[in-house]
DNA sequence: GTCTATACTCGGATAGAC
DNA sequence: GTCTATCCGAGTATAGAC
């Protein structure tokens, strides 16, 4: 029987995006992801004997797992407006109200492994695909539903990215709250 | 009289930009930089005699030029619509029809000095500003040019994103295609 | 499973010849 | 102004004790 790990893998994987978010593949050193892990580096080798490439595609892994639950209530939920404005708050939570970036956008710089490059792509794609779902839902025909989703992705990475170079999340808190009227509205649009 | 440079500051501004957009300010190491420069690494530090961030800060100084330019039809030309077209154009020239990531948005992850932040804060409110001026050249009021102009950048930003992540700038192209509609109709948008 | 200690490579920066 | 050669610290990774 194992013995129990100090810290557990998920808050690990957590730990560890923290940091590479914030600083790219080749930005994040084996020094600042011990120190976000709590544990020493030789410790992380352990968890992850092939090194950063194995950590970052542990971290791309958990990512999509965070955003499936996010998105769950989008295409889960009886009432699809309410299932929109709970994802919008947990995908608001993912990137702390608009103070951190995106770990799909950062993480994809250059240096990042193939591995996680097609994780990021997997994970934009599952994300993109339960927005549309949920304007499907809402009555839009699936090339609306499929705009509106596009963009909906697009105006989110985007004003990270705004809120980033401002120091202030208001642009993207008001793209989260215009999120229900984007997805649910979205037979209204033009193609 | 000073011996002519081999390769003249704008130029090699540019070809440092190329490196520094595609892996951010740790990411982007002196060797990469020098290849890219077509420099030996020393003879950069001739050239930047305070090092990496010396290159940083000239490459956004660089860049910021560029967007002035590529910005000037927006709120120069007589002609409103086509000045816009123009300087759609021009931007997405920067862009490399979007196989390129935004340098706002890459040299500015952890580790980026403050004058580089700054530098790409100052680029980031002049070119919203210019977009804005030319929404308000086309009929909108003060409020509705501000909103207009965040979108738009909001979007140039996601998109470039989403593009990098699937590998096809189609959502990047779409967006420039839409920025004249985005900005000549934002009279149209509600506030 | 985590730690300390250590080997080794790479990145940042400088000296001095041409 | 650019180059080769070099120093030094940081970064990646491993060995072995507890």
């Amino acid at each position: 029987m194992p013995r129990p790990r100090t810290v557990p893998d998920d808050d690990l994987y957590d730990r560890l995006a923290e940091v590479f978010r914030v600083a790219g593949f080749e930005g994040a050193s084996l020094g600042a992801l011990a120190d976000g892990a709590g544990l020493q580096r030789a410790s992380l080798y352990h968890r992850f004997p092939e090194g950063k490439v194995q950590m970052a595609e542990a971290v791309m892994r958990r990512v999509r797992e965070r955003f499936e639950q996010a998105l769950e209530p989008m295409t889960g939920h009886p009432d699809v407006a309410a299932g929109v404005a709970e994802s919008a708050g947990r995908i608001s939570e993912i990137y702390a109200d608009g103070t951190l970036p995106c770990v799909l956008d950062t993480l994809t710089l250059s240096g990042a492994p193939d591995g996680v490059r097609a994780g990021a792509a997997a994970v934009t794609g599952a994300w993109i695909d339960a927005m549309a779902t949920a304007a499907r839902r809402a009555g839009a025909s699936p090339e609306q539903a499929q705009a509106a989703a596009e963009e909906a992705f697009v105006r989110i990475e985007g004003s990270l990215v705004l809120a980033r170079l401002r120091g202030d999340a208001g642009a993207f808190r008001r793209t989260i709250a215009a999120l229900p009227q984007l997805l649910l509205g979205a037979e209204q649009l033009p193609e």
